[in-house]
DNA sequence: TTACTCTCTGGAGTTAACTCCAAGTCAAGT
DNA sequence: ACTTGACTTGGAGTTAACTCCAGAGAGTAA
């Protein structure tokens, strides 16, 4: 599979998955009799998983160490599963948040709606004032 | 309330309240007659919306948009509403990927607990492959 | 052979969001 | 009057994560 159906495939310019390869996001994919990249069905893997890691923010840095891991083979499994533990942990943190602002904007989108209501109303001007 | 005290409150240097506020992040403080920023309760929820809001990753760009139509009025709060639930929109569509991750993260760390209690069982050394 | 297409590498450029800095002002303390 | 410390501005520098580019090589088509 050369780069360009790969590209293709997951939706990440060349240019991305050559910079991941290069910065070690994902491991050296091997190169043909004529020095391109020929992607196995691993290495599609990888990317998959790296993309599906970096879409929701994981960082660039931690997913290095997870493959460099990873390549060090059976003696790091305890510490690869350490760190998707962190990962894990901070993610549920990061949704956490999230909730508490989905509700604040729920929120305000309901002051709006009063607002709205008020000022058709009194024809167009509204008294009430709130911030932000 | 001076910018240092406002700093100190909301855990953000003052270099980037003073960059939030150029940038129109939020409204501009009134100077005291030494030229020096004091915020006011109304400045200080706008710097506390901001960072909420900054801190689940909602775009530099889209807030300075509501700030700017906050400032134009009673005449945007349709516009304003709808901002906001783009937004909701948009961030409950990035829970739904996380939810994914997560529940992915915990198949992951299962399958670690397997390998590693394989591993122990022989003597350290696993057949078990998988990847990534 | 010439032309064309795809890919290669190393390195430079870009973007977002800060972060730092130099030179200057102001007011309070000594 | 002088020093000190907090603050001002405009502008330059930084960091993360790409993104683009120039020059070169291999394989295919005319």
């Amino acid at each position: 599979m050369l780069i360009a159906e790969v590209s293709e495939k997951f939706d990440l310019s060349q240019d991305t998955l050559r910079y991941y390869e290069r910065i070690g996001l994902i491991p050296r994919v091997n190169r043909n009799k004529s020095g391109l990249r020929d992607y196995l069905e691993e290495d599609c893997r990888w990317v998959e998983f790296i993309k599906c890691m970096r879409g929701v923010g994981l960082p660039v840095e931690t997913l290095i160490d997870y493959v460099r891991l990873f390549q060090q083979g059976d003696e790091t499994l305890e510490t690869r599963k350490e760190l998707l533990a962190e990962q894990h942990k901070q993610l549920t943190a990061r949704m956490a948040d999230m909730q508490k602002v989905l509700e604040r904007l729920e929120g305000k989108m309901d002051r709006y709606d009063e607002m709205i209501g008020a000022a058709r109303q009194t024809s167009g001007f509204s008294p009430v004032i709130f911030s932000p």
